[in-house]
RNA sequence: GGUCCGUUCGUCUAGGGGUUAGGACGUAUCCCUUUCACGGAUGAAACACGGGUUCGAUUCCCGUACGGACUACCA
């Protein structure tokens, strides 16, 4: 059997896109290319109840921004559409009625209040775990207690219905799990879960095999809470007879909260104050908003290989990896078994490693786009020249502007910590000096004239340079920390630079 | 509670019957730099516990503890 490989990723319109989504998402893409196969992408919509506008579109822009962009999906189909479940309505029922007729599922006519009546009792009667069994349904109504004649006339008068899976009350039922090997499960512990919902619309696990079957899926990578139903999964293949097609199952571990137990939430986002969205997101029906990884400064190419190292691993110390070059290293096999506690630091790092490695230029192009929101403009050149000297102490794209500020603007206080520490009498001499020195320089500023000329400014009045240096620094950008001060004189220019002494000078000499 | 899954430095992890248990983030110290950052160097820092199996177990097996997921006409 040689079948092309073929995953899918299939969110449920719920809202924004979580990491963890995202991550499985990127893991079924890297699989599928490494493997010359398809990476479809399926929207799981069954639950009409749940649908969250504008969640679709969400799911789709956050791919493309990472450029995980599938193969087959709703917005490029395939030859297996459509890619949508609610668009598949139509075709479930006959898989869920052939069920029905080979015996491994039956109607049932149960109400809410009689399952609540049903757990209650259970509960009472001190049943470990109350559900709807090989036991308990000999208790129920359904077409296994009911009369043929009474099934009869409920389904044709339109009595509300859903159709159950008739879980074997003994059988051992085993996976192979590329992740974890060999998982048991006894059928005693699975219920019989709902396959057609009282709507009309199958639930996740019917769906989800007959989707995958029909789409010729070969592979399902999913999140590890999905392993608990798996068994039900292999059991639904096999009562269709679809066992010799059925795909390999891989659960992924899950990603946990930075602190503490549990898995990752909205809420550990807001606390600590980092994403974990990959877009910008508003809710439509709480406006509640929360800011995405790309919003925050996120560069795609950093955050996607960040991403794949949350739970693998290449097996030896390289860390930066390209797409293409995650796509010849990855391999299930290496993926992790335990859950992956979520660390923002490394994150970052990733993010100053993909930001140091860009050109000038097209960082100058961030720098421009945030200088014109403040209604600033200057030039292409001096931007790249900014960016030389902050990229490397940047973390995201708007630290250029943020921390780069007193190139473009001058600045109008003065950091009072390095004053009270640094600035005196001396500082004052040489500065003076200094701005003479600059007045009548005929050439235009490069560092090294800046340099000679300072020198010669202390020099001249006995003064060594080192013990100035600061104090020139706070007056020429009011503050204590910054890149080479001669680049920065440089990029300011003589004139801009004369000014800035003058006005220190000025201010800053009620203080002395 | 039940079922299933998991457990190597604070975090992500490599490793695998005999290793000085390796790397990265973070952290500390030092160097570079008349600043800060970058960079470089160095250090602290881990096999959950108890039984087996074995000449030898962090590695294999079994328990225990702890953690997690699932336990809907949600996915």
């Amino acid at each position: 059997m040689n079948r092309e490989v073929r995953v899918r990723f299939a969110p449920s319109p719920t809202g924004a896109l979580h990491i963890g989504g995202v991550r499985t998402a990127l893991y079924n893409y890297l699989f599928a290319k490494k493997n010359n196969g398809k990476f479809l992408l399926r929207i799981e919509d069954t639950d009409q109840n749940r649908f969250v506008p504008g969640a679709e579109e969400y799911i789709k822009d956050a791919l493309e921004w990472i450029g995980v962009v599938p193969d087959e999906s709703p917005w490029s189909e395939g030859q297996y559409g459509p890619y949508r479940q609610s668009e598949r309505k139509p075709m479930y029922m006959q898989y869920a009625l052939d069920l029905v007729e080979k015996g491994h599922a039956y109607y049932a006519f149960d109400t809410a209040e009689e399952l609540e009546a049903m757990r209650e009792r259970l509960t009472a009667a001190r049943v470990v775990s109350p559900q709807y069994n090989s036991i308990t349904r000999a208790q129920m109504k359904n077409s296994l207690t009911l009369p043929d004649d009474e099934v009869k006339e409920r389904l044709a008068s339109g009595d509300p219905y859903v159709i159950r899976i008739k879980i074997p009350r003994k059988e051992e039922v085993r996976l192979n799990d590329m992740i974890r090997g060999w998982v048991m499960v006894h059928s005693s512990t699975l219920d019989d879960k709902v396959l057609m919902k009282s709507d009309g619309m199958p639930t996740y696990h019917l769906a989800n095999i007959v989707d995958d079957h029909l789409m010729h899926i070969t592979h399902v990578i999913r999140g590890e809470e999905w392993l608990p139903s798996a068994p039900l999964h292999v059991l639904l293949y096999k009562y269709f007879g679809w066992e010799d097609t059925m795909p390999q199952f891989a659960h992924l571990p899950l990603l946990m909260k930075p602190d503490g137990n549990g898995k990752l939430s909205k809420r550990d986002a807001e606390k600590h104050g980092f994403p974990i969205f990959p877009l910008d997101w508003t809710d439509p029906t709480s406006g509640e908003k929360a800011q995405g990884f790309k919003e925050s400064g996120y560069l795609p190419d950093a955050f996607l290989n960040f991403l794949a190292f949350l739970g693998w691993n290449p097996g030896d110390h390289r860390e930066i990896f390209s797409v293409d070059e995650l796509i010849e290293a990855f391999s299930i096999d290496r993926i992790g078994k335990s859950g992956t506690k979520f660390d923002i630091n490394k994150a970052k790092w990733f993010n100053e490693q993909y930001l140091r490695s860009k050109l000038d230029a097209e960082l100058a192009e961030y720098l421009l786009t945030d200088l014109s929101k403040e209604g600033i403009s200057i030039s292409q050149d001096k931007a790249e020249s900014i960016v030389t000297l902050m990229k490397e102490r940047a973390t995201f794209p708007s630290d250029l502007w943020k921390e780069g500020k007193f190139m473009i603007i001058a600045p109008d206080t003065f950091d009072e910590g390095v004053a009270a520490k640094r600035w005196n009498n001396e500082a004052v001499t040489v500065l003076s000096t200094y701005r003479d020195k600059l007045l009548s320089l005929d050439d235009d500023l490069n560092p090294e004239n800046a340099k000679t000329l300072l020198e010669a400014a202390a020099e001249e009045n006995g003064i060594k340079l080192g013990k100035v240096m600061q104090a020139v620094r706070l007056a020429v950008t009011g503050i204590g920390a910054g890149p080479d001060l001669m680049q920065v004189f440089t990029i300011l220019g003589k004139k801009e630079l004369s000014k800035r002494i003058d006005f220190a000078l000025d201010k800053l000499k009620v203080t002395v």
